[in-house]
This record gives C-alpha cells, structure tokens and sequence, in this order.
DNA sequence: GATTGTGAAGCCATTCACAGCC
DNA sequence: GGCTGTGAATGGCTTCACAATC
C-alpha cells in the first residue's frame, strides 16, 4: 500500500540518487520509534484511525511536530479523519529498518548486561540478541537465556558469522573503549553504550549512549534550580490540553 | 574559589531577580556532565591543568562547543594554558548540584531494578539509591543492597519521609504512569523511566526517558540506511583532527 | 466541519573566526 | 605563540498558521 518513501520535499528531486534515504531528521527518527510503540497500542485496543491530535498526546509531543515528522516519510493521512493505524504501523517499520531484525551483539553479562539480555524482544518485536560475550571465566561457556557466553576475544570470529550489525556495550568503563574496537573492527558499525566513558570511533561508527550518571545530573542540575522557588513554575506558555509532558531531551544521550 | 556563577550574558543583568540560575541550555548541562566525569580521570593521572582542545577530544566534542559551554557557567580558564583541572571540577559539581546529594528512589526491583540498584555510588561521588520500592509480595521486606524493598503503596509516606528529589522507574509498562503518579503527589519532581511508556506529568515535572527500544530502532534506521552504500560516508565534512565520533543524540531520550 | 500537509517564522544550538589575554 | 572567551553567522528543529482535502 501507499507509494513508494518519497523525499517530501517541496520541490521537485531533479536529481534523484538511487534511493532518496536521508532528509529524515535525527530528532525524528527518535520519535517515529515512539509513535510506533503508541500505534502498537492502539492497534491493540482496536482501534483503527487515530487524529495526529490523539497519536501526539500519547507520544507526549504536539501534534503540529508529528504531522511534520510523519511527513518526512510521505505519509498518506486522510483529512478530515485521520491516519490508518495498521498502515501507518507498517509505513514506520519499514522507514525504521524493521521488516528484517538486526542481530544484536550484547558485550558485558554483569548485572546490567544479564537485565539487557532477559530484555527479550523489547517492547514489539524486537532485536534478537544473538551473541553474548564477556572475559569472566566464570560465565564463560555457560548460557543465558539459551545463547552461549563467548569470550570477548571471540568477537571478530563470531560477529561477522551470525551476521551482527548492532553491538551493545555494558561492561566496565575501563574496557568499554576496547571491546568498541573489536566490535568495530569486526564491522559492527551502530553501536549502543551503557559504559560511563566517551567512545572514539572512526567517522562512518554511530555510537548512541545510554549514561546514567549523565541522566541524574541533569536532573539533579534542575531540582537545585527549582529549590526555593515555590509559586513560580506556571509560566508553561500555552495552556496545554490536558495531557503534558516535562521536556525534552531523549537518550539524547549519544556522543 | 572563583567568582559567583554569573549569568555570563553580554548584556548587563539590568534586573537581577534573585538568582540567575537559568540561561544554561539544555544540551549543555548534559555536557558538563560529560566535562566531570573526564576531569575527574585526568585528576587521577595527575593532570593539573588541561586545555579546551584536550578535554574536548576525550569529551567527544569540538573545543569551541566546549568554550562556549564553559562560558555559560562564566568559568576562568588562563589564556595560553588551558583549565585548572581541580577547581573546574569544583565549579562545575556546584552548577549540576552535586554539592549536597540527592536522595534517589527506585521503583521497580525486577532485573533492571536490581543492576541500577547495584550501580551503587555510578561513576563518581553519587546519588544515593535511598529507597525501593515494588509489588512483588517476594521482595518486599527483603534487603538488597542494605535497603529494604517497600511496597509501592508506601510511596506517599515513606519517599518525603526520606527526602526523595529524584526517582527512577524500572516497572513493566503499565505499571510506570501508575507509579509516577504516585510519586508526583510524593513531592517528586524529577523522574528517570526505564520504562518503555510515554509518561504524562504536570508541566512542573522533568521527565527524562531511558528508552532502549527506541535506541535501537535508531540504530536501526542508520544500518538500513547504510546498506549497499560502501564508498559512500566520506563526507564528513571538516577532517577531524584524530579522535572523533559518530553523532550526538544522548539520553536524549526525554519525553 | 474536521483534519492533514507544509511554507514561513521563530527559536535553540553549533560552528566560525578573531579579539583579548597570558 | 598559544589558548581562552565570545559576538556573529550558520544550521537544524520546532511551532505557527492556514490552504488543501476529505
């Protein structure tokens, strides 16, 4: 169904390269996950057209955002009642890359590594993880969750044969660094970092980071703003519907 | 040391109300955050002063962004040397509010729970998990980590009892809004989620999101985007000097 | 009448480039 | 000579507001 992601842009691609995949918005990419997530939802509940009004109060953003971001991949909503909830799933999986899951590497099966793990197909379907590796002897040849633990050193062997393409990082901050090499040298070139350091990486890597210490301290940087002040906060702008939300900010965290 | 932190605006602070504790954007205070954590290895090897250059690269970011985030918390580099290691440290704990800890609550003690529960002290000085909390009639009573689990239902007693300013969400789904509910009507007014909801929180409310589903769909995205390209991604723009990275993008995740 | 799609405007953040200082 | 601090320029994302469409 519908056409063929086209550029949407307002004048005419007189030079179309191959396939038009760019133009999307970092910043949107991010929510067309959360807007996927809502629609599952919905999907669920029966519903079968959702408003940009509606889908944008449950994604916690303003519906003039999502009708802009949804417009990036040429979407087909009807006016006057809205988006198809089944197609428009469909429209954001396939922009996304989800019509054929990623082998996820998970490096790391400590505490967080083991909740990663057991994570499982995440929230819909999901990103199987296919390989797990750590340096503890004593993980080391036992399964978890049914996948085998391999040593690390095993990496540029194993990622390339179970064809990995995203490498998550969960161990130690002093190894993190590591661990990121090999990965990448064994081509895995998206990588997700739960380890408290900063990556170096060639250019053509994406690294996004996912750093606890970070996300408290922003939040800590705010309670200390707001001590003493009492009254003050009702300058919110606009009055919102009803639903609102904080802020801004999203795993924002890559670096 | 140093002076009071100055509003660092080019124009003169004609009406100073009270304190000028805002004008520092968003994407910066998470950057500072950054900036800590990598003063705080170079004071372990001994460094006394580093420049904008050097803390930038092992930050991950240019050293002009890094200039300008400092200026925002009007900082005293010494032209031709760089940054006093210690007292920038000093300077910037003050601006994110680390100087009197924030007393944190966990809800939701499954495997997530239980890995952010153990991250205990995260990199450096931290912020102590003060509080469990779940619903789980196993856990509850039973000490982890020194703390005893509470059921959720004591959140309105138990978390201002403790001081709680900070809260962290590691529930299923449908039970996040439920509980961050229940911790806005505890004086909580700044909340991490670890669960894959958008939450809905009064205006005065930061939520940060920590969405692991959506960080891999991100990923995902890239990866689809990347295949078939192989000569492609040498447009980076300006040649970096050595050290670089894929993109930015952090915990961005906030709703 | 309701709701989408999107130019245009506005805002925030990044980058540049250089004056000022050590 | 080296390095910081910052106005000015640029670029990207968000918001507005409305014409086009059902």
């Amino acid at each position: 169904m519908t056409l063929p992601p086209q550029a949407t842009s307002p004048t005419a691609e007189t030079t179309a390269p191959e396939r038009v995949v760019k133009a999307i918005p970092e910043a949107t990419v991010a929510r067309l996950a959360v807007y996927l997530r809502v629609l599952g939802q919905l999907a669920e509940g029966g519903a079968e057209t959702v408003s940009s009004e509606e889908l944008a109060a449950l994604s916690g953003v303003n519906s003039a955002k999502l009708r802009k971001d949804l417009s990036y991949i040429g979407t087909h909503g009807i006016r006057g009642v809205g988006y198809d909830v089944a197609s428009l799933q469909h429209e954001l999986e396939k922009v996304l890359g989800l019509d054929h899951p990623q082998a996820v590497a998970l490096v790391g099966v400590g505490n967080l590594g083991h909740a990663l793990a057991g994570y499982g197909g995440f929230g819909g379907r999901g990103f199987p993880v296919t390989a797990l590796f750590d340096v503890d002897p004593e993980l080391v040849g036992s399964p978890i969750n049914g996948i085998e633990v391999r040593h690390v050193r095993d990496i540029p062997r194993v990622c390339p044969a179970a064809g990995v393409t995203i490498g998550m990082i969960a161990t130690p901050a002093q190894a993190a660094q590591g661990v990121c090499d090999q990965l990448v040298a064994a081509g895995v070139h998206s990588i997700l970092n739960f380890a408290p350091t900063v990556l170096q990486v060639p250019a053509e890597v994406e690294v996004r980071k996912v750093d606890l210490a970070v996300e408290l301290q922003v939040l800590a940087f705010h309670v200390a703003g707001h001590r003493s002040a009492d009254a003050g906060i009702t300058d919110s702008g606009t009055a919102a519907p009803q639903v609102v939300h904080g802020r801004n900010g999203s795993a924002v965290a890559t670096s």
